[in-house]
DNA sequence: ACTGGTACATAGTAACGCTGAATAGTGGCG
DNA sequence: CGCCACTATTCAGCGTTACTATGTACCAGT
């Protein structure tokens, strides 16, 4: 997909985190690996570390440190309150977006 | 609406200019004036000059300057065949960031 | 002359994702 | 033992994009 997709993933990647945490705590690693496999191959890992180290500073996820068999200890990150509600108006946001550019999409054509 | 759509605008801002474009032809002010009908209530002027610089580079517009009753020269863009290409891939990339955040979206209820 | 609406332009700033590399622990293989 | 692969995190530097703020220019009405 290339250079669009990473500017389109710029405010989304954020939300998309954030959904996956509703469902279950999570780490880094697992995230990533969970991205690649739904099709967003190309996000590089760093990516996702600089994304969870934003949102933990935020307040939008608790973190526990869980020793890991295989290597380093993992970072766990779990949604909180704060970090639904903003989950909440993301959707929100991302709604208002939807329907606009679906309405631009229809008139198009 | 504030921070996060203006994130999330980043990569699609663009694609929605095209849109536009694809239907006919338009000058900066009056782009402006359309996205703000359209709910786009925060855009600033200057995002949408600095966009139409930007694809008027890429050479996915052609440019005509026509004389206004009211004020400076417009400067009126039309999409030629490249910039159709790029709103065609556009809307591609769109739609594989559309159809992953709605399963996200899905699962998570 | 002054104000207001039309129309375009640009310099500086902030946010976000990518690149590329470094660091570190564990287990298996020859 | 030494090397490699896998797991897991972190960081510096960069490019792209949208926002802020400001400036220029032209014309009409009062």
């Amino acid at each position: 997909m290339g250079k669009q997709l990473t500017e389109m993933l710029k405010g989304t990647l954020e939300g998309v985190v954030l959904a996956i945490l509703l469902g279950r705590s999570a780490y880094g690693y697992e995230i990533t690996a969970w991205l690649r496999d739904q099709g967003f191959s190309d996000i590089a890992e760093g990516t996702v570390y600089a994304l969870l180290v934003r949102i933990e500073q935020r307040g939008l996820v608790d973190v526990e440190k869980v020793p890991s068999e295989k290597g380093p200890p993992r970072k766990v990150y779990s949604l909180n309150a704060q970090g639904r509600e903003h989950l909440e108006e993301f959707w929100r946001t991302w709604s208002f977006l939807t329907e606009r550019l679906e309405q631009l999409r229809e008139g198009g054509k």
